[in-house]
DNA sequence: TATTGTTATACTCTATAACTATA
DNA sequence: TATAGTTATAGAGTATAACAATA
């Protein structure tokens, strides 16, 4: 039941953030979860999609996560058959990651997924908006 | 150093307002610990400031966050001295939450420098579109 | 019997440190 | 010696369950 949101909080920016974050994983790791993976594993997927193989370290600097981190993502990857870790020939102590295809499809399929549940998440602002709000995010953030 | 963000990721909402959340986040941490409270801190203080004294119950209710995580938040603010508990007239069960003098002048410092840590976040934005960008959240998130 | 604040506990998420196998 | 992946472990953050005092 909406008891509304307190005034002295909105015009927090990190509350604000905050509680639209969490709608956002919310709604997209709903929308994933037929697909069996979680909001991580598929953006992981998505990387991996544009950006070819690569190693777990790699794909981690690349997220913005931890290399051990890494491995439980790859992990829960590994185990649903959509993504193979090759040892790479030029150096065998690192994983080249590689899609299968199962994982190139599931790729594709939660693409449409996650563009839905956002456009839920999203739903109090029309396509303009919405289009706006992502551009001053992503302006926002700068370019690293 | 700014290796860039993966272009596949950017158009992904959660990890957008996870990133840009966190640098909030961290940000009015930075600008509030000289006053000695952390953000959920001195969020406790602006909604007291605004809604007058509450018992703990009430202040989780406005803060969305649970009544046992309440008690933590109101420890940190009572040993600084900021906030009193104050047994309830009404009801010996409840504490009445009240602000000391010392409470309230965190509560205004604190806003002042919230505000410029904010501004430092969306620096890569001029003032029209900050207030966009608000505004934008604000309406996502809807009455509650 | 239900509720307020509290404590103890567990769970999630993530990082640090240490291990192995390679380099 | 340094690095890739892994494991064990610890830390932050938050919630659930149980308890005492009060309703």
């Amino acid at each position: 039941m909406a008891t509304g949101f307190p005034p002295p909080l909105l015009d927090r920016l990190s509350y604000l953030l905050g509680k639209l974050h969490f709608r956002a994983l919310e709604a997209e790791g709903e929308g994933l979860a037929s697909l069996n993976v979680n909001v991580k594993q598929h953006a992981a997927l998505s990387v991996l999609v544009e950006e070819g193989p690569m190693t777990q370290q790699e794909l981690g600097q690349r997220m913005g996560i931890d290399r051990t981190t890494v491995v439980s993502v790859v992990d829960g990857l590994d185990d649903g058959g959509l993504v193979e870790r090759r040892r790479s020939p030029a150096d065998r102590r690192a994983y080249l990651l590689t899609l299968t295809p199962s994982g190139c499809d599931a790729e594709e399929r939660g693409r449409h997924l996650v563009a839905e549940a956002e456009k839920e998440i999203l739903e109090g602002l029309d396509e303009p908006d919405r289009a706006r709000l992502r551009e001053l995010l992503v302006r926002a953030l700068g370019t690293g």
